[in-house]
DNA sequence: GCCAACGTTGGC
DNA sequence: GCCAACGTTGGC
């Protein structure tokens, strides 16, 4: 499986309300560059959720359960996509963008090179390397 | 095809 | 609320 991270803006559809619905299509990405990875994606990949805005923290592991299928408002052109999710879990402690930063291991990560992109594939590495710094009681730094 | 103007994202 | 970064648009 692939990895992936997404962001969200949590006024505009959070983390807890993919919770709660349990599945979401995940539609309206209208940038090339994220199109092209949600392109990508494949029942079954993972994806980590992140909350920009006043959060600015990964909150929590999705699944892909649909690969890409057109995106499009009525009366809209393009050629846009959109996958479907199911929920996971919630990260214990969610991981705020700072202590991504502050992780060597993370420094190469889209999330903090191009912060504007909002899909964007992640080794299994450091996919691994957050969901372990959002377990409860990890206690491997400090 | 260039590039200035403009709009959007998102951290601070 | 500001502004840097960056993507998009449109005039030439």
């Amino acid at each position: 499986v692939n990895h992936w991270l997404l962001k969200t803006e949590p006024g505009t559809y959070s983390f807890q309300r993919l919770l709660k619905e349990k599945s979401t299509h995940w539609n309206g990405v209208r940038n090339y560059q994220a199109r092209n990875h949600l392109r990508e994606m494949k029942k079954g990949d993972l994806a980590l959720i992140y909350h920009s805005g006043d959060d600015k923290a990964v909150v929590g592991v999705a699944e892909v359960t649909r690969g890409p299928y057109p995106d499009l408002e009525p009366g809209e052109e393009g050629d846009w996509v959109q996958v479907d999710l199911r929920a996971r879990r919630a990260l214990a402690a969610p991981v705020p963008l700072a202590r991504i930063k502050a992780t060597r291991e993370l420094s190469q990560i889209a999330l903090v090179k191009h912060t504007r992109l909002s899909v964007m594939p992640l080794t299994a590495k450091e996919f691994a390397v957050i969901e372990r710094l959002g377990a409860s009681g990890a206690g491997d730094e400090q």
